[in-house]
DNA sequence: ACCGCGATGCAT
DNA sequence: TGCATCGCGGTA
């Protein structure tokens, strides 16, 4: 079943991040259907996160997609290739956003490793928010995508939903100008999940 | 294992 | 100018 808009708006971006783990992102891009297991989400809390492309509710050329319903898909372009895929939550008008980190790979998975150039799963396909935006063929050209209605990218429940001994929370990563908010807990990923992007000794239990 | 760095486009 | 990144080639 695909993630009813009512998924994406409540107020608490914390929770919205964590019932995000589990859920299974479709894409059908390129006549080529891939999906995966999110299993790992980092959120950006507008307007006071100074992480955030939204911070002060800022809105620009690139913002802009911030500021649409909960359940839209946000595409950005970072270091001039990689296309990162976020989720835009929270009620209406807030700039509250999600970036899916890594996925677990499900259908189309010999589509992934020829997006990939790589040999087999083992190798990390998809465990990065660049390299499985590239596998599974997200682009900004889809940035402003209603996850809700799309036939291109949508969300579908997935596994049951996870309990909070499955979680594992920690800081965000590449926070070099966000000063006080680098350190806040917005990380989060499934526990003992080989999916997930390269670890770290800052993890810990909800 | 870890570290440094280049690729490459676009927002500011 | 500096990124919400990745893969490569160096050193160990």
């Amino acid at each position: 079943m695909v993630l009813p808009r009512s998924f994406y708006e409540g107020e608490d971006i914390l929770e919205i991040s964590k019932s995000l783990l589990g859920k299974k992102l479709c894409s059908d891009i390129g006549g080529q259907f891939t999906s995966g297991i999110i299993v790992e989400t980092e959120a950006y809390k507008a307007p006071e996160d100074k992480a955030s492309h939204a911070f002060g509710n800022k809105v620009t050329p690139r913002t802009v997609t911030m500021f649409s319903p909960p359940g839209t898909g946000y595409i950005y372009i970072i270091y001039g290739m990689y296309h990162l895929f976020n989720v835009i939550t929270g009620p209406e008008g807030t700039a509250h956003c999600i970036l899916i980190r890594a996925v677990e790979p499900l259908d189309g998975q010999d589509v992934m490793l020829e997006r990939r150039g790589k040999p087999s799963m083992i190798k990390a396909v998809t465990n990065g928010p660049g390299k499985f935006s590239i596998a599974m063929g997200m682009h900004k050209k889809y940035d402003a995508t209603d996850l809700t209605i799309s036939s291109d990218i949508w969300i579908e429940t997935g596994w049951p939903e996870l309990s909070e001994e499955e979680i594992l929370v920690g800081p965000r990563v590449g926070m070099s100008t966000a000063e006080e908010c680098s350190n806040w807990p917005y990380r989060f990923r499934v526990k003992g999940n080989k999916w997930t992007s390269k670890p770290d000794k800052v993890w810990y239990d909800l």
